[in-house]
DNA sequence: CCTCGAACCGAACACTGTTAGTTTGTAACC
DNA sequence: GGTTACAAACTAACAGTGTTCGGTTCGAGG
């Protein structure tokens, strides 16, 4: 089989076949051949469409960052914009959990993060804040939003419960975080949000300009 | 040549050859083909002295987060303890910011985070605060120090000027961003440990008791 | 002295991303 | 209808990855 009679592939087909496989085997999951194979073709026929994997992930990656909402700055109250942003922007994450590490590495190369990046932009310094803390802010939620999306803290935490047990006397509960793991990391995101946002309002009677 | 007459390798020395080729190119710069050849060695050689990649890396990151320094709290002050905490845990990953991903993936396998872990869970609670609380906050500071440390947000960016000042006309500076990325990085993790530890007294006031 | 185990090597396996060159089906033009 | 041109998929290969197996050689203990 040289030509089929109608074309097998299309970067749709493709970006689909591969965000499926990110989502279920993970990023070190995907492979050209893996993912021809679930297209029923041969790896070297995807490169007719795709340039690369890494043009294809970052591709991939950037579709769903197109989800994050940034709307609610439009209306005018930063606080409220930013809880938004951050809610709406670690929901997309979640949803897929495995392309966050990817997404920690920056904003480069996915318009539709440099697009969100200068909405939060905008809608800080047209509220008052100085551009420098306008990028501080961004850039801190963000940390807030792929940290506790990651899990880094209580996803990380090992299934063995003698790991902790042993020498560790406040981790003893360890295991029964590793249970409720999205729950503690959606906890202490929203708590981290709240204490920040609370935080700012000092820094904020100081150096906002209007 | 079978066996040298002293022998060549040590784990102690595959190790520090590791953490330098990781330091300099990055996490996927490091093969074992290549540790071999910077230790004049073949690659099956390493095996054995160590068990595998992955585990050697497990072990590396593990001596590098030896570096973070705990002893704050034994002084009584949460608050003060967190920041040290925090501020040492920060700089510790600036210095080997290539680990800084693998970091992220969790503490579990690494001893020396989970003991870190441990006494800023004891301290919290020992401060009065409930359980879930010091998991909540431990978890929120370890997702600023990494998100900074990866340099998420700053870094990020693209060297390209084109690539911003087209269609995002608020981000025309974020070249100048990169260049200071480090300040910026450095500059946002501060402002948002100081804006998350202010944002918490108010609830440390309501749910702490002692 | 002799054995035994530790240390290292060479070759191989099953992968990876990617490229070159080839075959073949389809559509357009004369 | 025949020819040309293009596009879509193929096979084969390259250089690289982590890891394992079977061997060889040396140093130390009995």
């Amino acid at each position: 089989m040289a030509r089929p009679r109608t074309p097998v592939l299309s970067t749709a087909r493709i970006h689909a076949a591969a965000l499926r496989i990110i989502d279920t085997d993970g990023l070190g999951g995907l492979s050209m051949r893996k993912l021809a194979a679930e297209l029923g073709v041969q790896a070297a026929s995807l490169y007719g469409h795709v340039s690369g994997k890494d043009d294809l992930v970052h591709e991939v990656v950037n579709t769903i960052m197109q989800g994050v909402d940034v709307s609610t700055f439009e209306r005018g109250d930063w606080r409220a914009g930013l809880r938004s942003w951050a809610r709406s922007y670690r929901s997309v994450l979640t949803e897929h959990p495995n392309v966050v590490p990817f997404v920690a590495a920056g904003p480069a190369r996915r318009p539709a993060s440099l697009r969100a990046a200068d909405a939060v932009h905008g809608a800080l310094t047209g509220a008052g804040w100085p551009p420098r803390y306008a990028t501080m802010i961004g850039a801190s939620i963000a940390y807030l939003v792929i940290g506790s999306a990651m899990g880094s803290f209580s996803r990380g935490f090992d299934d063995d419960v003698r790991t902790y047990t042993d020498r560790f006397p406040h981790l003893v509960d360890a295991p029964a975080l590793r249970d409720h793991a999205e729950e503690i990391d959606a906890g202490s995101f929203e708590l981290a949000l709240d204490a920040f946002l609370t935080g700012l309002e000092p820094l904020y009677a100081k150096v906002a300009r209007d």
